[in-house]
DNA sequence: CGTACGCTTGACTCGTGTCAAAGCCAGTGG
DNA sequence: CCACTGGCTTTGACACGAGTCAAGCGTACG
């Protein structure tokens, strides 16, 4: 559950390596690149709207999430990202941030300059696919996300999310068979369903009471995953993620 | 308003130079692109979820849509596109297409072949970073969907789409100062904003009734820009264009 | 031990969905 | 040239999911 005697690029190669089998060469690229460590409270911007930041976070610890607000101050978080994810990859290329990038737990962060990650990406494409390929997926997500939002209710929004959860934590390692970490607040589900925070302690009840989720402290664990991922509608195509660890 | 007397390329060429200024040879290798055009009527799936094309679809003329369904056939839509677009860009990278893409409009699309887009990335890193960025501005306007239909009232919904296609169709020039062409129904609409087509309906009178908007067959008319932007609490930051076409 | 934050509950309100009927074209074919 | 048709828009009545408000509860932490 901690990062252990990984290096902090460890999850990310591991990542961008499932989908596209780096030679040795690139991946040692990879593990050369400067990381600035740092260690985040919970609940802590990392970058803001507006910003133009000139490097890359790199999530080894923790979960952090990325939202926007309205002019009238509701919020909307529009992603999760759990650890070997890169929050604000798009900075690489957009001067500005269009949202405004968060922790949720306590963190650990590597920074990673964006000239050194251009000077890779130009040396080997391949890594510049890979790059480019997570920033698709991530986007596949909001896709998600769209429809979530819009299209179903309440209960199988939040399923649905559960879901996604699920199988993000399982395909790096954070999951077990059937229980993982959730240490969000309702507040947080709330702002991520796009529903209050008091519609979401009903939902949940719902859902335990169906024995469709069942937790204890911030642990959640899916009786049933298949009956969970019918109420949600959840189809994990969108995860782009390669067949085993889907299966799972 | 038609497409004139450019190459199918010029408006796709056109916007990625608008950010990145490329050299001469660079706008000629994607002139050189080979393109296969075709005419499609409306309502016409281009591509379908599930599917792994070997292409990439340029939108010349028309408007297009991306949309999702949910397990009990509700039905998002969770993108627009205007000519210039390139819709499903992301299948060069994404083997498996999570969504659907369809003609809102009769369309004139031209398609590239993925190994001519690849080859053309390899030789001209700049050239990919430029169609790398256009992907992620998309994931952006995702994100701002995610906002729009989590944390709005379908009023402001609503306004905030039309903010949208305003300023997109401005930046390719296909709206003059104050009006553009909306040739979608109310359910497509409906589709986009996460409502039904009656509550659709009534927002509309709804903006018409404030004089926030006017219609005149499929052509919309915004007589106070920034009004509309108020209510929408529109900001075109998300939308990453330059300065220029924004102020417009 | 208290204080703060998050969770839970109930009552009431309100935005939207649903259903069903009617009106309005625009295109088609007789 | 006009009646027919089908799709889209408009309307009204009603139902229901979800928001809001406000109070009380639990518990972790200083």
């Amino acid at each position: 559950m901690t990062a252990g005697p990984h290096s902090p690029h460890t999850l990310m190669i591991r990542k961008l390596e499932s989908i596209f089998r780096l030679s040795t060469e690139e991946k040692q690229a990879l593990h050369d690149l400067p990381v600035q460590l740092q260690l985040l409270k919970a609940d802590q911007d990392i970058v803001r709207i507006g910003d133009s930041p000139s490097q890359c976070c790199l999530l080894v610890e923790g979960y952090t999430c990325v939202y926007k607000l309205t002019t009238e101050g509701k919020r909307q978080i529009v992603a999760f990202y759990v650890p070997g994810d890169m929050p604000d990859l798009q900075s690489l290329h957009l001067k500005v941030l269009d949202n405004s990038l968060a922790t949720v737990t306590p963190c650990t962060v590597g920074f990673i300059q964006h000239e050194d990650l251009r000077r890779i990406c130009d040396r080997y494409p391949r890594i510049t696919a890979a790059l480019w390929r997570e920033t698709l997926v991530d986007a596949s997500i909001f896709r998600e996300w769209v429809l979530n939002v819009g299209r179903r209710d309440a209960f199988s929004r939040m399923a649905h999310l559960l879901c996604e959860f699920r199988v993000k934590l399982k395909a790096v390692g954070l999951a077990e068979d059937d229980t993982f970490d959730l240490p969000l607040t309702q507040g947080e589900l709330a702002d991520a369903i796009g529903t209050s925070n008091v519609h979401v302690n009903r939902v949940l009840q719902d859902l335990r009471a169906k024995d469709l989720i069942r937790s204890k402290g911030t642990q959640v664990t899916i009786p049933d995953w298949e009956k969970l991922k019918a109420v949600a509608g959840f189809d994990p195509l969108y995860l782009h993620l390669e067949s085993e660890e889907v299966a799972a």
